[in-house]
DNA sequence: TATGGGTTGTTCGAATTTGAACTACCGGCT
DNA sequence: AGCCGGTAGTTCAAATTCGAACAACCCATA
């Protein structure tokens, strides 16, 4: 549980260095730096707010927030969902992918200085499937005992609501 | 990289649901709980406004805000400092101790269903080492080069202010 | 002992975040 | 066609965070 102090301050405290970083260099929040990361690595950079949302793992309401203000910065668009009368689509703008190309790097350089380079391949792969697994298991909306003893093992499955044939690639993947 | 990706989201995930525990069960903050797991492994029970703030990684005005919180509530008390005529100390009070001590199991064991539990010994072992080193490195205050080509080393050192003579243990340790 | 740079904790305003309430729309069934 | 439980996004109020500005105090030095 030492482990579990030493995680608590160290996150707070790349956190802190992310964000003042992040907000130096190009005006952005962690938060919306995270949002254009996912736009940029979803097929047509677009993506339904709900799905967006979850996948940024903050409220709805936040994601709105944000969306807002970052449209109004130019960095993203609103569009109306073609399949979905009450759906609205998030699209990442060029001068959104730009900008985040152009921030990218920094950001990069600090999350590896303070983090990845203290791993040695082991670690990193350790914490990788950490994560990983950690994540997965609370992804699950509910009925999780956290006590640990239910066993719980759900897949999702994801459908194509943008109306896109799978442009993009990897995007300006997260880092 | 895909390391980080997982870091974050399963930050992010954890944390909510450790929110959502707290809160539930005690209607406490994660911070103001951090705050308190703080005071009650402090000698004497009580900190320094500064150093806890710097503690627990939250600025000293959301300190302020939330001792204040805190303090409405009966779990804190701020005291005037014997040393520093412009101190305060921020005081664990009975209330709050035991407060602490009817949350942690619930808290403790979100924590372990979801991260500790999830490791094997040697993973949990090599995620202390990494967590501790990174946040050593994080926590000088100034000068790092997250390119990192500078190669700093810095120690400090902490000198009793609070006036008392080594009380307390472990406390309800950070868990 | 007066001076000046540095520290301490609080206050203030601005930015974010969240959950609840709400409106509009989707889809299966009758 | 009409109904109904459920979903999508937004709006709203309340809580929290941070940084800058402040007033009070510490202390080494002239």
């Amino acid at each position: 549980m030492s482990a579990w102090m030493a995680y608590l301050t160290a996150s707070h405290l790349l956190e802190r260095r992310i964000e003042e970083q992040l907000k130096a260099d190009s005006g952005l929040t962690h938060a919306q730096y995270e949002i254009l990361a996912k736009l940029s690595a979803a097929p047509g950079r677009r993506m339904r707010m709900t799905e967006l949302a979850r996948s940024a793992v903050v409220s709805k309401s936040g994601l709105t927030y944000q969306i807002g203000r970052l449209e109004k910065r130019g960095l993203v668009a609103r569009v109306a969902c073609p399949s979905d009368e009450r759906g609205v689509l998030a699209v990442l703008t060029d001068r959104g992918m730009s900008c985040l190309e152009k921030t990218a790097p920094g950001h990069v350089a600090v999350v590896r200085a303070f983090l990845i380079d203290q791993l040695t391949p082991e670690e990193l792969a350790g914490m990788t499937r950490i994560m990983s697994k950690a994540a997965a298991v609370m992804a699950s909306p509910y009925g999780d005992d956290p006590t640990g003893m239910t066993g719980t093992r759900g897949t999702r499955g994801t459908t194509n609501t943008t109306g896109m044939t799978s442009t993009a690639g990897t995007g300006v993947a997260g880092v």
